[in-house]
DNA sequence: GACTGATGTTAGATATGCAAAACAATATGA
DNA sequence: TCATATTGTTTTGCATATCTAACATCAGTC
């Protein structure tokens, strides 16, 4: 039995938001979502009228807002996918803190959580394997900014390769 | 000058389209757009009406649709970073093929032009380098199929290593 | 030249999402 | 406890995007 919840982006997007300022504030309140999200006050509303329905907040009118455990859950689920875009952005394809918050908060909700579960795996390997790990990802760096493929530099970086090799054994 | 055209994700859908049913059969007809994204008839008119207003796209009542220049630049853009996209979630993620293509349908409306340079850079350095290529690749395969990191296999996998660095001193 | 089927357009309905502004409740503090 | 500022809500309106169903046009055929 899967939880068809289908939530549009939006609803996600205050979701997120309420999550993030139940961590901070403990509570959250209309004006904070709609400051965090770029909206006017005036549209928070109906959000959250949504989510009330489908059960995923508490809330009455003129009260605060927290998350009912379901709620939660997926709250939690949406900021991994976010997170984890947003690391691979940032650590990986090196873009700089502005443009990989944006470019997440734009994927997060085109993917999957099967697909985020993908890349979380490939980002790990990429920097757990002995052949990548932070060498090959700063070489790779190194590309973009220089845009040279120096490969021959290959045997140094080899070199690094066996060595981390040898420290995966040693333990 | 840049052009700050702010194209909705439904219009960027409609030119990817018409870009592909052009190059398949030299104009494009609004029933066939509609059947590629998977609309009604009726819905194609209000999108078209918006894309000759941008001048986009050639289009008069009752008649073939083509693109302009401008369209087709834009299209190409766009077609290209569904293509970059998926082929990084087909090759290297190792998605499934519809997977990947419901997914880089979703996320290409996610990302700007600099983000897709990037993201082909990668793509292009993981398979050119030495160090990882198509044996890091399938390492990484295995263990998505496994759930195990054979980190034991390191010494053959790093003689690989060695031996492209090698075929690329050569060349 | 008129019929017919395929294709295209229009109009009206529905839904979403957001903004602006008028209005309501609450909280603060003197 | 009253006045005021802050915060929240409602209403209205706009823009987008879609569907359905009625209507229009086109191209080919008899």
């Amino acid at each position: 039995m899967k939880k068809n919840t289908e939530l549009s982006e939006s609803l996600e997007d205050y979701l997120e938001a309420i999550l993030d300022l139940e961590q901070d504030k403990k509570v959250a309140r209309a004006k904070d979502i709609a400051r965090k999200l770029g909206i006017q006050p005036g549209s928070v509303t109906g959000g959250l009228k949504s989510l009330v329905e489908k059960n995923l907040i508490n809330y009455e009118p003129y009260s605060y807002i927290t998350l009912t455990a379901e709620g939660a859950r997926i709250a939690k689920l949406i900021t991994r996918r976010h997170r984890v875009l947003k690391d691979f952005l940032l650590k990986v394809l090196q873009f700089d803190e502005k443009t990989a918050e944006t470019a997440a908060c734009r994927m997060e909700h085109a993917v999957d959580e099967a697909s985020v579960e993908r890349l979380v795996d490939f980002v790990e390997y990429l920097f757990e394997c002995p052949r990548t790990g932070g060498a090959w990802i700063q070489a790779f760096v190194d590309y973009t900014r220089t845009g040279k493929k120096s490969w021959e530099k290959c045997a140094a970086c080899i070199d690094d390769c066996m060595e981390r090799h040898q420290e995966r054994k040693m333990h």
